[in-house]
RNA sequence: GGUGGAGUGGCCGAGAGGCGAGGCAACGGACUGCAAAUCCGUGUACACGGGUUCAAAUCCCGUCUCCACCUCCA
């Protein structure tokens, strides 16, 4: 493999500075990243996945790169909109928390992504929450409301930086309207703690200095890196929507407290459908289980990384369907090569210019051309029966699949391999079909073997006619069926939230 | 009002001053009994109007359209 010193180094585009960075870890040869996870208040949708996809593309890199990565993502289990979708279901908090932390760890797996390794919860940082305030209300940035409500609030005045991440002034924001004024002291400071209200769950609350309460959402991102990546770490992450207000609280927080936070901060662009942004509250979202319910996991996940995490994917099945008919392709070079090449494959270098298209920002667009390249030269030597020549694409591409987190032997793809005892028999069914279909070639009765092909394909069942012998498949999932199967439901009823 | 981002060939989607990323689709060819798969070939694209330059999709000015953030949001 080549070594870390070989492989250049890795740029990025860091969204504080607004331009692309040489990344110089605080430890050499370690790397620290924190992204914001979830709140979990319902399922996740292709928006909300994508991000973990690009984080754990740039964790596969950069661990391949050679470093020891550290990743924390937090779980954002209490909050607003959790108290109030808890209640409307009539079930505790924590129970809903819960059951949607699962749905999320499921989707995680279902796309290939590798668990965070340390993923806090922000119930479980109380205490580190309330240190941070202590030390912010020491130093003057931090003031319990005046109004009793036991809210605690940032005081952004008292920090000149305030707004340097998302680039604006303080004087030039819109003041949130509808936030009563009451305990605040500038409309733009924001909550650290908001204080027990009447009619929210006692469960949801914690005692502190300043009295009953729960945490305010910026705050938990702060406590939780702090503990778990120290005074400063390398790589902060998310969605472009963080950036302000959450990143620049946090931002702001963290510093004020003392500490020297993130070295680079990194931002996601969306997952849109008809243009506009995935949200839950537009109703728009394509929630994964439903989409992976519809295409194969790593069609969705080659899907999510076609083009650049810095730019809007709009969602089509369109384009889900060119996801899973590109991947047949890929691993129908994977298959004739590999039958080919005898042997242990060994490893191979990465191509140069995947390695150069990786450590660009993370240029994955780039890097799947380069990935396109080598299975057509691979694909040219299986057509001319060159097993020497095919050996080497064959080792490149499944290093590349790899790094994507896109190789098919990943055991992350195994989770669901429940024996199944139709398996076998619709091999050997199909086997057998085939057999009389080349003994019908062999005999020149080309009706009656055109006849069994074309039964196959009414079935779903590709054949190919190979050097070796006849090759099936299940044909890919077509959009067009799902189209006509959308189209007879009745339109659906947006909820607006 | 403030702050960002985007408009690329039939479609998706990179690039960001100089030889047309890549994919899908289409067409032609090779291969095949026919197909499929695969390979080879075929494209004079960069919202609009000005400007800078030997050279602009890329830089500058202006215009239009779209999206996002400033309130919970990946």
């Amino acid at each position: 493999m080549t070594q870390p010193s070989d492989a250049g180094t890795f740029r990025l585009y860091d969204s504080a500075t607004r331009e692309i960075r040489d990344l110089v870890t605080v430890v050499p040869g370690r790397v620290s990243i924190y992204h914001c996870g979830l709140t979990v208040q319902s399922a996740p949708h292709l928006g909300h996945i994508r991000k973990e996809v690009v984080f754990d593309v740039l964790r596969r890199w950069l661990t391949w790169s050679g470093y020891d990565v550290t990743v924390v993502a937090n779980v954002t289990d209490i909050d607003d909109k959790i108290l109030t979708k808890s209640a409307e279901a009539g079930v505790p908090w924590w129970a809903h928390a819960y059951r949607f932390e699962r749905e999320l760890h499921d989707a995680y797996a279902a796309l290939g992504c590798l668990p965070p390794t340390y993923e806090p919860r922000a119930t479980g940082h109380v205490p580190e929450m309330i240190e941070l305030i202590k030390t912010l209300v020491e130093r003057g940035h931090a003031y319990a409301a005046a109004d009793g409500s036991g809210d605690v609030y940032f005081d952004v005045q008292s920090w000149p930086a305030y707004g340097s991440l998302s680039g604006q002034r303080i004087a030039d924001m819109e003041p949130a309207e509808d936030a009563d004024p009451r305990g605040k002291r500038d409309p733009r400071d924001f909550a650290l703690w908001k204080g027990h209200k009447g009619g929210e769950p006692t469960t949801a609350s914690w005692f502190t200095p300043w009295g009953w309460g729960r945490p305010g959402w910026h705050l938990e991102c702060s406590a939780m890196a702090g503990k778990y990546l120290g005074d400063e770490f390398d790589i902060h992450g998310g969605g472009i929507d963080l950036r302000f207000p959450h990143h620049e609280n946090e931002l702001a927080q963290s510093t004020a407290a003392g500490q020297r936070f993130a070295r680079y901060w990194m931002h996601n662009a969306w997952v849109t459908a008809a243009g506009e942004k995935m949200s839950k509250s537009l109703g728009n979202g394509a929630l994964v289980s439903e989409v992976t319910s519809r295409y194969p996991a790593r069609a969705v996940r080659f899907y999510l990384l076609g083009p650049h995490y810095r730019s809007a994917i709009e969602f089509s099945d369109e384009s889900l369907t060119e996801a899973s008919a590109a991947l047949a392709r890929i691993d129908g070079f994977l298959e004739r090569a590999s039958a080919l090449v005898t042997g242990p494959s060994g490893e191979a270098d990465l191509p140069e210019a995947f390695v150069a298209a990786m450590n660009d920002d993370l240029s994955t667009p780039a890097a799947v051309a380069v990935l396109y390249t080598t299975i057509r030269a691979g694909n040219a030597a299986v057509d001319a029966g060159d097993a020497g020549r095919v050996a080497e694409p064959l080792a490149q591409v499944l290093g590349m699949l790899t790094v994507l987190g896109l190789a098919a032997d990943d055991p992350i793809w195994r989770r669901s391999a429940a024996p199944d005892r139709l398996t076998p028999v619709v091999d050997g069914l199909v086997s057998t079909v085939l057999e009389q279909r080349t003994a019908a070639r062999a005999r020149r009765d080309f009706a009656a073997a055109d006849g069994i092909r074309d039964t196959l394909t009414a079935l779903g069942v590709s054949v190919e006619d190979t050097p070796q012998g006849p090759r099936w498949a299940l044909v890919p999932p077509s959009a067009t069926p799902d189209h006509h199967r959308q189209q007879s439901l009745p339109a659906p009823q947006h909820k607006q939230g």
